[in-house]
RNA sequence: GGUCCGUUCGUCUAGGGGUUAGGACGCAAGAUUCUCAUUCUUGUAACACGAGUUCGAUUCUCGUACGGACUACCA
């Protein structure tokens, strides 16, 4: 490790929600940044304006937000190495581009794009791979191969080139990654990458390198589909003359879909049943509208507790971790090499688990808002206590939403399955008399309730399961549910005693 | 096709030259319970294959297979 204040970067290019997979990427980032007391970085990566979404950039750093992930530096907070854009960086882009031309390490480039597409499709077609460089860079239409006057005719008549990398002939390249360890390329086989586009903007390869090392960014961490192109950014490093303030680099595992071949992708989640975007998104240009975590009900700590554990582990058999405990235990060392097969069973697991260290405060507010939304409008208190009685059963705040409809609305219909077994010819005289008894009973509370309920039962010689199932039926409507003396303090004494009269006259004359 | 990366229960993973290969999700069974869940207990299930190194390989090396990424004037 080299001794510079960690610095590192999250830099998301505009084009779409950012999915699972960037948010991991960021969230990783971010923790290493936390961990070593360092500077998280926003820069966001527009050089690409065929591509650009609007709304994606106002989207990444809200998602963020609600991740927790807070920015340091970077677009949306300002810092000293403004802007953080890179599409309002491109004359310091220029500037480094013409000084590589000028040193002899780039190189400017006139073939129409049709052609070596052509030169591609052919190489492929004798099995063979197309690689603009070395071997092939002197018969193309580049200021390498053309004698000058013809290139200085070429910019006179207007024609706009783009500048190359010179690759090195035949260098092996050796490169440490922290997660892979060593690896190895030969620059024989790489491209002659294209630096700065005809339209005035670098490509990613340029504009990364320059700004990585612009805004002294100490580790670079992201993902695997990056590693083919480290050798290149490392000899941009060399080129530039940085090559001794190289930051290291960490190639992330890449998120892979939940079944089936290949790596996670935005289709999947509507495809499969479950959200790849942190929160709701609406493409302004397709109007496709994606589910998010948010709006599904996740907590962020959950989801991002569930991102963290996809890829790294402390190596303990902790589970549970708040961004806090996230912030102290996380290193690359342990990040994993191989991609892992997202889980949206576990990632509900997750959910459930924070949902029990909810207060019941927090859910009811929650439930307040849903019910809010129908037009039903409760005390704080009762809601406090229906999530009370609620919340261990339920992954996410809705299931207490679902679960708890008998308590807002009488049973309209009583379950099917459930009336045929449990509602004997007897049971209406049964439940009549529990009723009456019930009437006598003050305050409603279980302490009170169960124990008449109970006795009275036991005087009957019937049993206690025979009765409370009819009971339950007659006031919710359902078959299961929470325990029922917990469930009728809550709709209260006269509540109860008027579901329990009008199920003894629905089921009665049905039967 | 070429280049690079990877491969431990179905999934996420721990481990690492000699282990009953550990945990979690899921699934199944049992216990508890007024029901259904929850919870608890138990169970289920893995070192891709072939060589080599070694007294010994899941662990090291090589090969094969499989998977993945990249191969744009996209990032």
């Amino acid at each position: 490790m080299n001794n510079k204040r960690v610095r590192v970067r999250f830099a998301p290019s505009p084009t779409g929600a950012l999915h699972l997979g960037g948010v991991r990427t960021a969230l990783f980032n971010y923790l290493f940044a936390r961990r070593h007391g360092g500077d998280f970085l926003l820069r966001v990566e527009d050089t690409d304006q065929g591509r650009f979404v609007p709304g994606a950039e106002e989207y990444i750093i809200e998602a963020l937000k609600w991740c927790g992930l807070t920015i340091d530096e970077g677009v949306s907070v300002g810092g000293p190495h403004a802007p953080y854009r890179q599409s309002e960086r491109s004359e310091i882009y220029r500037q480094f581009t013409t000084r590589l031309v000028a040193e002899g390490r780039a190189y400017l480039a006139f073939d129409p794009p049709g052609e070596l597409n052509e030169r591609r499709a052919e190489a492929e077609a004798r099995g063979d791979a197309f690689i603009y460089g070395a071997k092939n860079r002197d018969s193309l239409r580049n200021s390498l191969a053309l004698p000058a006057e013809e290139v200085e005719r070429l910019l006179q008549a207007g024609e706009k080139p783009v500048i190359r990398f010179k690759m090195p002939a035949d260098e092996e390249i050796i490169l440490q990654d922290i997660i892979r360890g060593e690896v190895r390329f030969n620059t024989s086989l790489l491209d002659d990458k294209v630096l700065f586009k005809a339209d005035g903007m670098p490509t990613y390869h340029l504009a990364n390198v320059v700004d990585d090392h612009l805004m002294e960014i100490s580790h670079v961490i992201r993902g695997e589909e990056w590693l083919p192109s480290f050798p290149l950014h490392a000899l941009l490093y060399r080129a530039l003359g940085w090559e001794k303030n190289m930051p290291l680099f960490a190639h992330l595992p890449l998120i892979l879909k939940p079944v089936g071949n290949g790596k996670l992708s935005k289709r999947d989640g509507n495809k499969m049943g479950f959200p790849v975007f942190p929160m709701e998104f609406t493409d302004p240009v397709t109007g496709e509208k994606w589910r998010g975590y948010k709006e599904d009900g996740y907590f962020p700590e959950a989801f991002v507790n569930m991102l963290a554990l996809l890829g790294w582990n402390p190596g303990t058999e902790q589970e549970l971790f708040s961004l806090q405990e996230l912030s102290e235990a996380f290193s690359l060392e342990r990040v994993n090499r191989s991609g892992a097969r997202f889980s949206p069973e576990k990632a509900r697991w997750f959910n459930h688990k924070y949902l029990q260290e909810k207060p019941d405060e927090v859910l009811a507010a929650g439930l307040a808002r849903l019910l809010e939304a129908e037009g039903t409008r409760r005390e704080e208190q009762e809601l406090v206590k229906i999530c009370r009685l609620l919340k261990e059963r339920a992954n996410f705040v809705q299931d207490i939403h679902a679960a708890a409809r008998f308590f807002f609305h009488p049973p309209r219909v009583y379950d099917e399955k459930g009336t045929r077994k449990n509602w004997k010819e007897e049971t209406p005289a049964l439940l009549g008399e529990l009723a009456r008894l019930l009437e006598e009973i003050e305050p409603f509370i279980p302490s009170n309730t169960e124990p008449a309920v109970r006795e009275w039962v036991t005087g009957k010689g019937v049993g206690l399961g025979q009765i409370m199932n009819a009971f339950r039926l007659a006031i919710t409507g359902f078959a299961d549910g929470p325990r029922l003396f917990d469930v009728i303090e809550i709709l209260g004494k006269e509540e109860t005693t008027r579901r329990l009269a009008v199920a003894i006259e629905r089921l009665s004359s049905n039967t």
